[in-house]
RNA sequence: GCCGAAGUGGUGAAAUUGGCAGACGCGCUGGACUCAAAAUCCAGUGGUAGCGAUACCGUGCGGGUUCAAGUCCCGCCUUCGGCACCA
């Protein structure tokens, strides 16, 4: 079959007749499959873009075909730091390059035949979008969820810019090789942290991979205990956070971020240059290399003292990298004896380490992280940890020292991004007003082409007379705008309500119809994104919905993540190991069902793994098999025999457990085993002779039904078969089969027979056998009557259909 | 380092969730067709021993639970994904 020619014909066949196409009149069988949206990173699609719109679009023509009204749409996440490197690099501007670029994508998208809705096509990058991200953010600002405050960022001194982590290589620049400091600067965040619990409660309702909810859970990270509060003796008083406060008299020090204000303020003048010297140090580190707890634990004494308010100790003030200012206060209490980090630090400082709980296993061994009974704790001794923890608190938050409290790992979502490339932050900042939000009335907050984004200290768009010089909306002052732009998660974050309603000009989405088409039936993309874009997705549509946006509490009601497909050496393909395997020769060869074929059956779906030239062939084999056996179908002379004998008993039951399996496995995303199904479902055709007088009309009725279960995962193919088989309309307007359960029943199954669960034979028995049947065949077997000999059987474990296991 | 996965023939992978390990393919071996090759079709194919029926071994490694473990529990090893400015 010429598979160009076919995959043309019936494309220009599906745009004509508008196959893809969301009628809303059927809005009430609406399916809601959504693919997550590519970043036009390049000319042409990679093999991992195939992989995840390909087999997924099967998915949703296979949903089509059960009756369902499908929505698939696809765009364009098009802002982003590559676009403005690339510019850096090439002087090509990055609206240019994207544009260009998505132009090519759209092309080898359709070409690939799936069935994507472009009537609702999104560009993240486009004014009628971004627009709308604006908005988002001003209605956050207005709902008190968006707030500025000083967050470090990387700062190459080199180059006068900020870097992404990417960008920072062993904590070099990776342009120009400078080592890269943190700096602080004033920044726009988005209250997620208002979310955290609800976002952790709102996983347990979620059709999601177990271990996707897993890392959103630990990415939250909820932990119980208190803030306790200790006394410098200055006088001035900071609070800590544990979770571990029947450990409070083995206190032996408490440490403080190096960002904590009181570092500043606390220190002596003999430890002066120390501390300072390792607050320096600390900026050149990242958090993973901070927190890692193989890392020699470093830290300084900062010439000072707090008392523990449990019992009046003062212990030294250190100031360690390992506490991070971001979570809980900034500020820990150190328990050497039960605590590995503190332990560490404490031996290498040389500081007391005190037990003060006990092991029930009588393990003297320290530290001891676990819980048990509490001990050299006048007042508490006795009590378990978990008694000790309340009893603690209780007592100290009566003399007004504690309190009870929660944290979260979840920090606020950063969302400025000093860069080009992006949605503007539409905010104005006013000399008498301060920061003052765009009105809604003057978006978009256009963003102007004429920048000069090479990085020289200062981000593109400050540099832009025209942009930045304005008036303050409230007093009419000049004013300048802010000069950053919006993080692209946050133009990601909401595109699934835009898609049902993509051509709105007067406001986002029309709340109706998105109540209407959301939340998103499936949703399918990579598990790289499960902590960050699927928690922001899931904040935004909470917060939408408290200011009565919406009246759906999850934007993704079910989950799947498609794997990676790697190198034929089993890596990562890179440009850099020339391992890259580009899917359009395969196309241009093999057409693109095959390639999709291939990709459906040579993995397994949510794993991936390492491409294989040797899995096109299999397919090529049988889409000619299946193309040989329509030839012939066509040709066969037509036997009016309607016998119903053992062989079509036998093809009747390949052609229903295909059904059923193959429905089955394409709801489930299981693609390897369903086309595993329809292969052997041709192998019975094989069976099943045509010369000689056999039931023409029944074998045909049958093959039809297997280019039905097909046609998803084949889809111009079986459109040509279809078409050859007589029908005048798409395969995809056709019914799915359904499996005639009548034909599947059986009168007899081969069951495993084991002796002391050893497998010993098989045995072939009527299905609804009982008990007494079943001891009956047993000792009919000469074989196992043999072996069991005049042992007597002490226990038959019966599997029904499966198995029976014979203990003597 | 922390969090989360994965490891099954020569090879891509299946295994109805604790019940016959290796479905369906690729590759390989033998045969048919052919002047020949390709394509196609048929048969075989986890390992070891045996002419054979068959027996024993076998799901990264070491233990355990169970009538029964690829599947559950404990401890290792290896590989992969994420770690908040890549998207």
């Amino acid at each position: 079959m010429d598979m160009k020619k076919i995959e043309k014909k019936w494309q220009e066949i599906w745009e004509k007749e508008g196959l893809a196409h969301f009628n809303d009149k059927n809005a009430d069988k609406k399916y809601y499959c959504l693919e997550m949206f590519s970043y036009p990173s390049a000319a042409k699609l990679h093999l991992g873009h195939w992989y995840n719109y390909g087999p997924t679009d099967s998915f949703a023509r296979y949903k089509k075909m059960k009756g369902f009204e499908v929505f698939q749409p696809m765009g364009f996440d098009a802002f982003g730091l590559p676009a403005e490197n690339y510019a850096i690099k090439t002087g090509v501007h990055p609206k240019d390059s994207t544009e260009q670029n998505i132009a090519n994508m759209e092309q080898t998208l359709r070409e690939m035949g799936a069935m994507f809705d472009w009537n609702a096509e999104i560009k993240t990058c486009n004014e009628d979008y971004y627009k709308w991200t604006q908005w988002l953010f001003l209605k956050l600002y207005e709902k008190g969820l968006a707030y500025r405050k000083e967050a470090p960022v990387n700062w190459c001194p080199g180059c006068k810019t900020v870097l992404a982590n990417e960008q920072v290589v062993d904590g070099k620049c990776e342009r120009c090789g400078s080592t890269v400091v943190k700096k602080d600067l004033t920044q726009w965040f988005f209250k997620i942290t208002e979310y955290a619990e609800e976002l952790l409660q709102g996983l347990n309702n979620l059709d999601w991979p177990e271990k996707t909810k897993l890392m959103q859970k630990n990415w939250i990270g909820k932990s119980t205990g208190g803030e306790i509060e200790f006394t410098a003796e200055s006088g001035d008083k900071f609070k800590v956070f544990t979770t571990r406060a029947d450990t409070l008299f083995g206190v032996s020090y408490v440490v403080l971020a190096p960002e904590h204000p009181l570092v500043k303020k606390l220190t002596s003048k003999k430890q002066k240059k120390a501390v300072e010297d390792y607050i320096i140090e600390t900026s050149k580190t990242n958090e993973i290399e901070r927190l890692s707890t193989a890392r020699e634990k470093t830290g300084v004494y900062i010439g000072h003292n707090a008392i523990n308010p449990i019992n009046g100790k003062s212990v030294p003030i250190y100031c360690a990298d390992y506490v991070l200012y971001s979570y809980g206060t900034g500020a820990v209490m150190g328990v050497p004896s039960h605590d590995e980090r503190d332990f560490v630090f404490a031996k290498k400082h040389g500081l007391p380490i005190v037990r003060v709980v006990k092991d029930v296993n009588c393990n003297t061994e320290l530290p001891f992280c676990s819980d048990g009974i509490v001990m050299n704790s006048p007042g508490f001794d006795g009590m378990t940890s978990e008694e000790a923890r309340k009893a603690i608190i209780n007592q100290l938050v009566k003399e007004g020292k504690a309190e009870h409290k929660t944290n979260y790992r979840l920090r606020d979502w950063l969302i400025s991004r000093q860069r080009y490339w992006g949605a503007p932050i539409p905010v104005i900042h006013c000399e008498h007003c301060g920061a003052v939000p765009v009105p809604y009335s003057d978006l978009p907050v256009k963003l102007p082409y004429d920048v000069e984004f090479k990085p020289d200290g200062k981000s593109p768009l400050a540099k832009h007379e025209g942009f930045m010089n304005t008036v303050c909306p409230k007093c009419g002052a000049p004013a300048k705008r802010d000069p950053d732009t919006l993080d692209t998660f946050v133009c990601s974050s909401w595109y699934y309500l835009r898609y049902p309603d993509a051509k709105n000009t007067k406001e986002p989405f029309n709340p109706e119809i998105i109540n209407k088409m959301l939340p998103v039936d499936k949703y399918v993309g990579g598990a790289e994104h499960a902590c960050m874009h699927l928690l922001y997705a899931r904040f935004i549509t909470k917060a939408l919905r408290d200011m009565g946006y919406l009246k759906f509490d999850e934007p993704f009601k079910s989950l799947v993540h498609q794997g990676v497909i790697l190198g034929p050496d089993g890596l990562r393909m890179s440009k850099s190991k020339g391992n890259i395997i580009a899917p359009d020769p395969y196309v241009e060869k093999y057409g693109s069902d095959t390639l999709r074929l291939y990709l459906m059956f040579g993995f397994s779906y949510t794993e991936g793994g390492p491409w294989s030239d040797d899995g096109i062939k299999a397919i090529i084999k049988f889409l000619d098999r299946i193309e040989r056996l329509t030839m012939s179908i066509i040709s066969a002379p037509i036997c009016k025999n309607a016998d119903i004998q053992k062989d079509e008993k036998e093809l009747l039951f390949a052609t229903n457990y295909a059904i059923k399996c193959v429905d089955r496995d394409m709801e489930n995303f299981s693609f390897n085993t369903a086309v595993a199904r329809l292969m052997e479902l041709l192998n019975a055709f094989g069976k099943y002779d045509l010369k000689e007088n056999k039931n023409y009309a029944l074998f045909k009725e049958c093959f039809a039904k297997f280019i039905q279960l097909l046609a998803p995962c084949a889809p111009h193919f079986s459109e040509e078969i279809w078409e050859m088989l007589g029908n005048k309309e798409s395969v995809f307007l056709s019914a799915y089969p359904v499996c005639d359960e009548k034909a599947l029943l059986l009168d007899e199954v081969e069951i495993a027979v084991q002796i002391n669960s050893k497998m010993r034979t098989k045995l072939v028995v009527p299905t609804d056998i009982d008990e007494t049947g079943i001891r009956k065949l047993i000792y009919a077997d000469t074989k196992l009557a043999a072996e069991i000999g005049d042992r007597s059987i002490k226990k038959l474990i019966i599997v029904p259909k499966r198995l029976v296991n014979i203990i003597i």
